[in-house]
Formats: C-alpha cells, sequence, structure tokens
DNA sequence: AATAAATAAGACAAAATACTCTTAAATATT
DNA sequence: AATATTTAAGAGTATTTTGTCTTATTTATT
C-alpha cells in the first residue's frame, strides 16, 4: 500500500475542493457524504491540512473549508507529505537505518530509481489538473462512481 | 510505506539466504540474530514464504531453512507477493473500488504508469543478483551495517 | 530409548491505524 | 439574547499489524 487510508482520503477530498468553484466554504459533511468518508474522520483529516496551511476552515453556518491557496499551486506531494510524511520519499527499501548515508543496502539504488519517479508524479502533478481532467471526462471520485456533482 | 514490515523482513531473510552457499539449511535463529529480526516473527514469515514454495523448512538437528530454487529463479516480485499480496500492482491510487474497469479516477493513468515501474523493478530483479552485488560491494544487510558474515 | 535441536502452530499482547462519539467553541440568523 | 449550524478537540472503540510466549512435533545424536 502505497500511500495510508488517511492520505487517499486527504487526496480525495482535496480534489472535491479543486473541483468545486473556488472561493466558498464547502461544509465537510456535504464532502463526506458524497466521498462517502466518515465525517469525524475526514474532519480529522482536513484538520491535519488546515495545519499544514494547504486548507482553510470557517466555523458556524455557511462555514465549511476550502483550499488556503489556487489548487494549481498545490501538489499532490503536498498533500502526501502532510498526511505520510516524507517517509516514502527518505525511507529504505528495507527498512535499515541510515542506509544511504554510510554503507547502502542491496536495492538502494533502484528504489532510488522508483522512488525518484514516483516524486515525479506526485510532485509535477497539481489539483487543479486532476480535477479539470476529471471534470472534462467525468472521471471517477467516489465509490458509487461519480464525480462531484453526482 | 511501500511494503509491509513482514514483507521487508521477508526479503532480508531471503537475501540472507541467497546470499549463502546454497543447498544446507540455515536455522532461523541464526538468521534471526544476524537480521536483528524477532526469532518467531521471522519463523511465521518464512513459514508463509515455504507455503508459497519459495522455500523449503526442515526440522530437527541440523535443520533450518532455504530456498527452493536457485536464488537467480525468484524474484523480488515472487516475494512481495507471497507476503503482502498483488494489491500493490493492483489497487487504485486513490482506493476507489472498480477504478478502471468501466470509469477510472483522474490518477488512474499516472498511477498506472509508476506502477509498471515499481512492478519492473520487482520483476527484473533477483535474489543472487541482489545478493552477488551485496557481497562484491560489502553492502549493507543488518540494521548495525553488516551483510551476512559480520 | 532418551535427549537435544530445530520448526509448526496457536494463543496472547502491544502498537499503530482507522473509525466513532461526545462536548466545546465559533458564528450567522432570527 | 436565543437558536441553529458548523468546525475543534479529545476521549474512546475497533481493527489490523507487529511482536511475544508457550506447547507440540519432527528428527539427529547418543
Amino acid at each position: 500500500m502505497l500511500l495510508s487510508k488517511s492520505c487517499v482520503y486527504g487526496l480525495r477530498a482535496s480534489l472535491y475542493l479543486a473541483s468545486q468553484d473556488n472561493g466558498e466554504y464547502i461544509p465537510i459533511r456535504q464532502m463526506s457524504e458524497k466521498l462517502n468518508i466518515s465525517f469525524h474522520f475526514l474532519t480529522k483529516i482536513l484538520q491535519e491540512l488546515s495545519a499544514a496551511d494547504l486548507m482553510e476552515s470557517y466555523k458556524g453556518p455557511n462555514g465549511g473549508i476550502k483550499l488556503a491557496r489556487p489548487g494549481a499551486d498545490i501538489s499532490l506531494m503536498q498533500i502526501v507529505i502532510a498526511i505520510d510524511g516524507p517517509e516514502l520519499l527518505t525511507e529504505c527499501a528495507l527498512g535499515l537505518p541510515g542506509c544511504g548515508v554510510e554503507k547502502s543496502c542491496p536495492m538502494h539504488d533502484m528504489w532510488a530509481e522508483t522512488r525518484d519517479s514516483i516524486h515525479q508524479m506526485l510532485e509535477m502533478t497539481t489539483l487543479t489538473q486532476l480535477a479539470q481532467k476529471g471534470k472534462d471526462m467525468n472521471l471517477r471520485l467516489t465509490p458509487e462512481g461519480g464525480f462531484i456533482w453526482d
């Protein structure tokens, strides 16, 4: 499993927000129902993203959550690091502490390559790119197969 | 985290065995001490690999475990699938069930590419290759930085 | 036959992750 | 001011993963 479940939920929520007409706050409850994610659990994840300055929340009626910046300025990498931390891109494939600093493990080089391609993928892709693609091609963002409208 | 801890332990043990003069059974206790992995936990993992016909065990004095086939005929992929299952190579990056069969998620294409490069890496690499590399270059297989001898 | 060395198997415990529930705080509306 | 709507926070539960411990079984050696 590449990403934790929390991280995957965070990505889906981010894409949901990036697909909305931006500016206004979206209630977490609405989003949790659309995306089929437990409301309280999603709230916690979004709090992490807010703490990382990727989202902003507002309490009270008409409150909710929104992206802190245009989706074009937020990469998938930033979401992943905010939730799962940087370990995916730093850890040894064989879990050996200090691998690479002095001695490396036998998988070091090949894993560095593969890790780079994962890094590239996450770094180069913005929320807006994927949101646009999802809208244009009517792709899936929910378990049921819908995007943000249905 | 790409691979589970069990899987990483399984890979390290496999590389340890592939680095030995082949043929004889290696006691699990010895291996667990060298690799700094809990003996009973490692035993369980090796049982999974035995069940997958990747290893063979023998009870009693002079017993232990060994590769069921030459290390050159066992890829990292086989170890990974035996322990973690095929999910890494089949699952949707956003965890959406049925992604790809009818509708795809917005990450589908890019994840398919990255996944392929992971697949390639694991499929193309054999235990013997890495064991040889480890011996030749005196690389790290233990937390302390040693290979199979020290 | 007895003993010792090894894996097999299963119960158990601890830790991490995933998820739920309750109460508090903020804010708009009436 | 009162009420309703929303996030914040923290306690609590469930599940999965990781790790430990005990007992049984197999087999070589004496």
